[in-house]
RNA sequence: GGCGGGUUGGCGGAGAGGUUACGCAGCGGAUUGCAAAUCCGUGAAGACCGGUUCGAUUCCGGUACCCGCCUCCA
C-alpha cells in the first residue's frame, strides 16, 4: 500500500494519510461561486485536486474514493450581478455552471462524484442552524442568527489566530447587534427582490460559509478525511466551517486533513483587474493555449508554494508536450505508471518532481505515456491542439499535410540542383522561410524532412506554395 | 498592527544533513553544403548574518526583501 503523506495546514506538519474507512476516502473540496467566469487562480485547486483524487483512485480503488466539490449559487455577488443585468438568478447561476464545466474539462479534471448547489440544501442549513442555536452556540437578532465564536473555544486554531488578536487588527465589521465583533452571518433577512426562504427566523438566506457545512455533513458525514481549498480561504471561510461542524457535532471531527494551495500570480504580481493582468481560464483557452498546457503549468509549481503564471512558462510547456507527444504517438501506453511519479505525488503531491520524473523516460515512451496519464497528460481527449493546425490550410483547400508533402519535393529539387552548382541560396532561403512559418527543417545525406512545429503558421506556408 | 508563506545556478523548479535533481538556455565535440534535429561531453546555485554539527543550501535563531490573509476571493 502506497504512503500517502500530506501536510495538514492544522497541523502545519506532513502526516501519512489514515483514511477513516479505506471502503470510502471523503474529500471536499470548496468550489466556486457561480456569478462569472473561472479565472485561472480558480483553477489550481481543481487541477491540484484532480491529480489527488486519481492518485486515492489508485491506492484505495477507483470505487472507494468520494470526491464533493460544491457550487455556491446564493450570493451577493450573484445578486448584484442580476441586479445590473435584469435576469433571473438561475439563469446566471446555471450558465455560469456550464461554463465551469467546459472549462475545468477543457483542462482534463475529473468531474467530482457530487456538485451539490447550495440552493438545494436549504432545509439542511436551516437544521444545522437550529442545532446551533439550541446548543448555545449561535443567536437570532433582528432576523439575522449569528455564530457566537465566544463560544467555541478552538475557534481561530486552524489560521493560528486569537479573537483577541483579530479584535485588536480592528478591521471587522461592526454590526450594532453582534455580541462579539467576530460573530459571523449564520442567516441574514431577505428583502422582496432578494432570493430567500422561509425560515424560523423570517424570509431571508443563509450566510457564505454555513453551506459548505450542511453539505459536507449530508454527502460525506460528520467526519471525512480530507477538506482542501485554497489557502486565502483558510480564513474566515473554513475556520468559520469548522466552528459551525464542530459545534454542531462535537462527537463528530470534521475534517481531518486541511490542504490549502497558496496563490498564483502572474509575470511576478497578483492577479487582479486593476493591473491589467486578470484573465479567465476561456481568455487562455481563446488565445490558443490549450488546456493541456495550462495543466502542464499549474502542475509545475508545489501546490503549496505560490505559483507564477507567466508566457514564457506557458511556451515552454507547449514544447515540451509537443515533443512528448510526438513521441508517444500511436504508442500504447504501459501497464502501470513510473513508480517514481506515485512515489513523487505520495510525498505531499509533490506534481513538480513527477513531472522532472517523465524528462527520464523519453527512452521508454510506453512508460512515459503511462506516467504523464496518470497525471492527466498526454491524454487523448486533450490531444486536439497538436492537431488543430494540421487540419487546412484555408486559402487553398489542401492540407497542411500535402502541403508539405509538396515543399518536401519542392526543397529536395532545389537542393539537388544546389549540391552541383554550389549555390545553396534559394535553399537557404526556403529553408529560412519554412523555419519562419513553424517548419522543422531537417536536411541530412539522405534527404530532406520537413516537420510541422508546435507553431505552424498556416497562412505562411500556404504563400510557400 | 496581528497571522502565515516565500527567497535555490542565466531562467523555471525539486529532493536530500555528507554522493548528478530535472527542464530550458549556454558552452565544447560528432554530424551537416550551412543549419536544424540527434548523440556525446560540460561550466554554473541555494538572500544575508550567526548557531548546532566532523560536515548545512538542507536543522535552529536573527536581519533584509517579496507575497498572501485579516473585507468578497481558489
Amino acid at each position: 500500500m502506497v504512503d500517502i503523506r500530506l501536510t495538514n495546514t492544522k497541523t502545519r506538519t506532513k502526516h501519512s494519510l489514515v483514511p477513516i474507512d479505506p471502503q470510502n476516502v471523503r474529500l471536499y473540496l470548496c468550489g466556486p461561486t457561480v456569478y462569472d467566469r473561472a479565472h485561472l487562480g480558480n483553477a489550481r485547486p481543481v487541477v491540484v485536486i484532480d491529480v489527488l483524487v486519481q492518485l486515492l483512485r489508485h491506492v484505495y480503488g477507483a470505487d472507494h474514493v468520494t470526491y464533493v466539490r460544491n457550487f455556491t449559487d446564493v450570493d451577493d455577488k450573484i445578486n448584484a450581478r442580476a441586479a445590473e443585468t435584469g435576469r433571473p438568478i438561475r439563469d446566471i447561476t446555471d450558465e455560469t455552471i456550464g461554463w465551469y464545466h467546459a472549462d475545468m474539462d477543457a483542462l482534463g479534471a475529473a468531474r467530482p462524484d457530487h456538485e451539490p448547489r447550495a440552493t438545494d440544501y436549504i432545509p439542511q442549513m436551516i437544521t444545522m442552524i437550529e442545532n446551533l442555536i439550541d446548543s448555545g452556540h449561535a443567536y437570532a437578532v433582528e432576523g439575522h442568527v449569528l455564530f457566537e465564536v465566544r463560544s467555541f473555544a478552538d475557534y481561530g486554531k486552524l489560521s493560528g489566530r486569537s479573537v483577541d488578536d483579530m479584535i485588536a487588527g480592528a478591521r471587522v465589521e461592526v454590526a450594532p447587534f453582534k455580541r462579539d465583533p467576530m460573530d459571523f452571518v449564520l442567516w441574514k433577512p431577505s428583502s422582496g427582490d432578494q432570493p430567500g426562504w422561509d425560515s424560523p427566523w423570517g424570509y431571508g438566506r443563509p450566510g457564505w460559509h454555513i453551506e459548505c457545512s450542511a453539505m459536507s455533513e449530508e454527502l460525506l458525514g460528520t467526519s471525512f478525511d480530507i477538506h482542501a481549498g485554497g489557502i486565502d480561504l483558510q480564513f474566515p471561510h473554513h475556520e468559520n466551517e469548522i466552528a459551525q461542524s464542530c459545534c454542531a457535532h462535537p462527537q463528530g471531527e470534521f475534517a481531518r486533513v486541511w490542504l490549502h494551495n497558496e496563490m498564483l500570480q502572474v509575470e511576478g504580481k497578483k492577479m487582479s483587474k486593476s493591473l491589467g493582468n486578470f484573465f479567465t481560464v476561456r481568455d487562455l483557452l481563446d488565445k490558443r493555449v490549450p488546456g493541456e498546457v495550462i495543466r502542464f503549468v499549474l502542475l509545475s509549481t508545489h501546490y503549496r508554494k505560490p505559483m507564477d503564471w507567466t508566457a514564457e512558462k506557458a511556451q515552454t510547456a507547449e514544447d515540451t508536450l509537443w515533443e512528448w507527444r510526438v513521441l508517444t504517438k500511436d504508442v500504447e501506453p504501459a501497464a502501470e505508471p513510473d513508480p517514481r511519479v506515485i512515489e513523487a505525488l505520495a510525498d505531499d503531491l509533490n506534481t513538480a518532481g513527477a513531472i522532472s520524473v517523465l524528462y527520464t523516460l523519453k527512452d521508454d515512451p510506453a512508460k512515459l505515456l503511462a506516467s504523464a496519464r496518470f497525471l492527466g497528460l498526454l491524454r487523448p481527449e486533450l490531444g486536439d491542439w497538436v492537431a488543430r493546425d494540421l487540419a487546412v490550410i484555408d486559402s487553398m483547400a489542401i492540407s497542411v499535410k500535402d502541403g508539405i508533402a509538396t515543399l518536401t519535393q519542392k526543397m529536395t529539387d532545389l537542393r539537388e540542383k544546389a549540391m552541383e552548382s554550389k549555390d545553396f541560396s534559394t535553399v537557404d532561403s526556403l529553408k529560412a522561410a519554412l523555419t519562419e512559418a513553424g517548419v522543422e527543417v531537417r536536411m541530412s545525406k539522405t534527404g530532406v524532412e520537413l516537420i510541422a512545429g508546435p507553431r505552424l503558421d498556416a497562412a505562411k506556408l500556404g504563400a510557400l506554395l
